[in-house]
DNA sequence: CTTGATTATCGTAAAAATACGATTAACAAA
DNA sequence: TTTGTTAATCGTATTTTTACGATAATCAAG
């Protein structure tokens, strides 16, 4: 007998090995409520410091302080230390990256 | 003094509510590597039953049913029961849904 | 009806993530 | 040097996630 037609996917997920567990790290590190509104004030807060998050959000400085470093370990954020503080922002190139990589596959 | 000139950011995130937790839940569920390389599966094999899934990943059947439930709570997937079987396949809509946003987030 | 096949769910153990207060470290200012 | 500011890290409690075996539920086949 013949088979119905199978549709071609609607997405190819070309990905493997380093780059897809750099991706799957940089989804599961953005796949959580506080940190995505982290990023989203970086976005209209450029530069701004680990205070002013704390102040922004409802949580402890030492819960924000463990967010900041898995949004920098998956590459979302980059810190650079000024003085005593500590001034964060969007990591372009690696958001470049993402962009790339999801319009790719997606 | 002059302040130094903040460049434009490099995304929006032009997004909120219930449209931003659906896409936090939906990057959670894809932050898993079990769980993208089940949608992976999903791509070249379309409509493949849990046996399938269970047979091509190293971990046990239960764990997969409950990644299954995961990934179809947050819309990636759609189930369709046949007979003792349930046929998995990619849900279209959602995923078209996914890459619109982040296309036009990022 | 009985048997076999398939998959979801239950109960639970282990691991990981999340949160907080307290402390430490690093630097600036007085 | 002393004091104050800022943020990371430590230790730890709680919650959530992940995993498994066992069981239950559903259906097809005999």
């Amino acid at each position: 007998q013949t088979k119905t037609a199978i549709p071609p996917a609607c997405c190819t997920l070309k990905i493997a090995g380093k780059e897809q567990e750099r991706l799957v790290s940089m989804l599961k590190a953005l796949g959580n409520p506080i940190r995505f509104e982290i990023v989203k004030f970086l976005v209209t807060h450029p530069g701004c410091i680990t205070g002013d998050i704390v102040e922004y959000l409802p949580i402890a400085q030492a819960t924000v302080s463990q967010h900041l470093k898995v949004l920098k370990d998956a590459g979302w954020i980059s810190g650079v230390i000024e003085g005593t503080a500590t001034c964060y922002q969007l990591d372009e190139k690696t958001i470049g990256w993402f962009r790339s990589v999801v319009t790719d596959i997606f």
